[in-house]
DNA sequence: GCCAACGTTGGC
DNA sequence: GCCAACGTTGGC
């Protein structure tokens, strides 16, 4: 399958994935049941990501990335230094779970303004009216549109 | 900073 | 189970 991430870029960009160890980094902070399930019930290792910048000045997707382990749980949500930090949650019964995501590489910027634009993409979860969820499937349709737009190689 | 849209909480 | 109040997301 094939899915799109959104990361707010000032807490972990696509720069910031490709420095890391082995240019991947644990999926930590989600905290929302439905982009839950689709990393404990849906996601399989080596399934395509396009990685999304939210929340910055230029939105859009900035690069190619796949899932890189099942799930596992969130550690942040029992450290209560974290701002993920979620007090009903134990180590016996956790509530959150997480992937690793590795890059695949960098892209050229594709705007959200320009995705907008662009008839073949309008069915993605990211476009609809009011969509919120930070993890959305993403189609082989709309993934082979988006690489075209890119200017990558499917 | 604004605000629409959505999700969660908690009293009843 | 309902639903009002509140909190969050995220583009603009």
């Amino acid at each position: 399958m094939f899915w799109l991430m959104k990361s707010e870029p000032a807490e972990c960009s696509i720069d910031d994935l490709a420095a890391a160890p082995q240019a991947t980094v644990p999926w930590v902070g989600v905290r929302n049941y439905q982009a839950r399930n689709f990393m404990r019930d849906a996601m399989r290792v080596g399934d395509g990501v396009l990685f999304y910048h939210s929340s910055c000045a230029e939105p859009g997707v900035a690069g190619l990335a796949r899932v890189a382990s099942t799930a596992y749980p969130d550690p942040t949500q029992f450290d209560p230094a974290s701002p993920y930090f979620d007090a009903k949650a134990t180590r016996e019964t956790p509530r959150w779970l997480l992937v690793d995501v590795a890059l695949v590489q960098k892209t050229p910027l594709l705007p959200l303004r320009t995705m907008r634009e662009r008839p073949e993409l309008a069915t993605m979860g990211l476009l609809q009216r009011g969509s919120r969820l930070s993890i959305t499937p993403v189609s082989r349709p709309e993934w082979d549109a988006v690489l075209r737009l890119l200017g990558v190689p499917g």
